[in-house]
DNA sequence: AAGATACCGAACATAGTGTTCGGAAACCTG
DNA sequence: CAGGTTTCCGAACACTATGTTCGGTATCTT
């Protein structure tokens, strides 16, 4: 690939970041972003048709970590217990890597584009956990569907609520938290 | 109050879910909503001070009916088991009756402002829920909130999911689904 | 080195926001 | 039902952001 596309897509991401630490996501202008990364606001349009593509295609990267992650610990892991729901640790850690930006987006509404991209991507994930489960225990198929959505919605809320009041807790303490709550149950 | 005042309100956020349902809340504008509701846009700026604004002005409605269905749960419901997480039921059958509205809302990004304020109402009624719980039992105070947020993201997320995929469910299955995984947790 | 490609920047059209203000209309009060 | 009060209207204005176009310039690949 030609290196000025490289490069320019490259800056006009980190400017977004950088900029959503500064005024949150949903305050930047694509005028901000060209400022910040210095590259001309039709070049801007010449790669991504607006702020919400070039956040989505930055999220790619997040994509393939996850995945990756998820490969090592399926492989690694002892107990079908310990494997499942492999990506939680997985995801607070880089949500701790990367809290203030996290913080940043989920701020303010304008979250809601990467958020729902978090949410696709963790949706695969639990499907790939949960087909897995299947496979070593007998259990019907039945509310797979059910189960994936109700899985994201908390873990998700989980997070943001741990970033929010200042993610005192360790990534693990959070995780033991949330596979607790989900295999267990709540304490009625 | 002045009957002007009440019937200029009452129309404006009449109108903005006739939009909604038309194009889609993030789409709609303060110009389109002037318009369907046959007032000025300067009036408009006299009662409410943006689109948000007004839809958050508008889900009170939904705020005082929780609560007082909650009440009637509580007083009437025969075990613990039975009354604890009542608004479940309530809420999704609020849901299927203002079914496409409710799609129409969550199908963009707009939602985040209602999403977020049905959240907050939610996390209410799970508060007082909890804490109902654990004066009847005996259970330490620990983990609370991070129970509140878990069980307000898996719910959301699994109504929203409910919605998007037709709501083919009944009111009642959904809620046995929702109330299962929170009480038993998913099998493994 | 040469040809292809990306970038720049200025200009333009479009659209939405939020404010102001004087006159007309509707309302509550006594 | 007459009075003063309040709300509503609508047009005008300033401002900001979006998205497109295009000719000239700089940078890359082969």
């Amino acid at each position: 690939m030609d290196r000025r596309i490289a490069r320019t897509r490259s800056i006009l991401e980190s400017a977004l970041n950088q900029l959503t630490l500064v005024k949150g996501y949903e305050a930047v202008t694509i005028k901000d972003i060209c400022d910040e990364a210095n590259v001309g606001r039709s070049t801007f349009y010449a790669h991504f048709t607006s702020k919400d593509d070039l956040k989505r295609r930055g999220l790619e990267h997040l994509r393939h970590h996850l995945l990756a992650r998820q490969q090592a610990a399926l492989a690694g892991g002892s107990s079908p217990q310990d494997r499942a729901l492999s990506f939680s640790l997985v995801m607070l850690e880089h949500a701790r890597d990367h809290a203030a930006l996290y913080k940043a987006l989920v701020g303010d509404r304008g979250g809601s584009v990467a958020l729902g991209m978090i949410r696709e991507i963790l949706g695969e994930l639990i499907r790939t956990d949960l087909a897995r489960l299947d496979m070593e225990r007998v259990r019907g198929p039945a509310d797979r569907e059910a189960t994936v959505h109700y899985l994201v919605g908390a873990f998700m809320s989980v997070m943001i609520w741990w970033l929010d009041s200042g993610a005192k807790l360790a990534p693990g303490e959070v995780d033991t938290l949330f596979r607790h709550l989900s295999l267990e149950g709540i304490d009625v």
